[in-house]
DNA sequence: AACTACATTATAATAATTCTAAACTATTGA
DNA sequence: TCAATAGTTTAGAATTATTATAATGTAGTT
């Protein structure tokens, strides 16, 4: 495992004393090609199979959120009824297919910048994000 | 009175039965000049006051949901923590203020169509919703 | 090693939402 | 008109997601 100095580092500049468990969470999380969505179900299950150990839920809540905090996780909110998490924490567009409930980051390059015209007055835009929701295209089947 | 023949053929389109409570809820949400934004509990505090009677929170919820399915209402995902709904059920943009957590629909004008250059292979799209996060603008106290 | 601050854990508490099943009501059609 | 029926409301219980508690454990510092 080279990469654990790295994540050691992550924690520490972030203030986050690094635990076995945000070790863990970090290898789970950040030791990968590609970012990717994810909801605390899934990382619970992710963890407790990547690593044999038991973690706490209390600790994958409190770690997620530490990590929300210092920027290194994204909230996302497609649907209420379900808390996602992003390790891509740019401000960043998706798809969701709302047949399987699939999240899909937007290429950069495949959306023109949104346009807004007029903002609301002695407000900032801090964020501008679009969500495209799709489903299959079954126009074929009539 | 005159609105609530309208609310009663209203129901009775969707297939569902006229009953007090839900004419009830009509009148609070469907009978006013704009359309509007909000929680569960806004619209229990709502009921509670306009209406001088009780009615029960499982009621609301039930109510709420026929209406979503009957298109009546559209459920909002701003902050996963909140489930908003709005009376407003066309696909529309938001501007959501981060302070306040007012969430204010944008007028159709003030921002260019969305263009998406490359959509996922195989999937139509069904909706293209933008939401802009703002916060008061503090520049100038520099 | 010892001290301290912070982190983890199991469990309890809270909050939001849904379920249950009994009582109630709108609709239908005899 | 009125009983039969299907659908609705309700209080409260159950479920689920999340947060709080407080005892125990651990990382960083001296
Ligand atoms: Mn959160
Ligand atoms: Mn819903
Ligand atoms: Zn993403
Ligand atoms: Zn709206």
């Amino acid at each position: 495992m080279p990469k654990k100095c790295n994540f050691i580092e992550k924690l520490r500049e972030a203030g986050l004393r690094p635990t076995k468990q945000r070790l863990n969470m970090c290898e789970v999380l950040f030791n990968r090609e590609k970012t990717f969505h994810f909801t605390i179900n899934d990382l619970v299950k992710m963890i407790s199979e990547k690593m044999n150990q038991k973690i706490s839920l209390a600790t994958v809540y409190n770690t997620v959120h530490a990590f929300e905090k210092k920027g290194y996780l994204k909230e996302i909110s497609i649907d209420s009824h379900k808390s996602y998490f992003d390790t891509n924490t740019s401000v960043h567009h998706h798809f969701f297919d709302e047949e399987t409930n699939e999240l899909i980051d937007c290429d950069e390059n495949d959306i023109d910048p949104v346009n807004i015209k007029k903002n609301i007055t002695g407000k900032k835009i801090n964020s501008v994000e679009v969500l495209i929701k799709v489903a299959s295209d079954n126009q074929n089947q009539k």
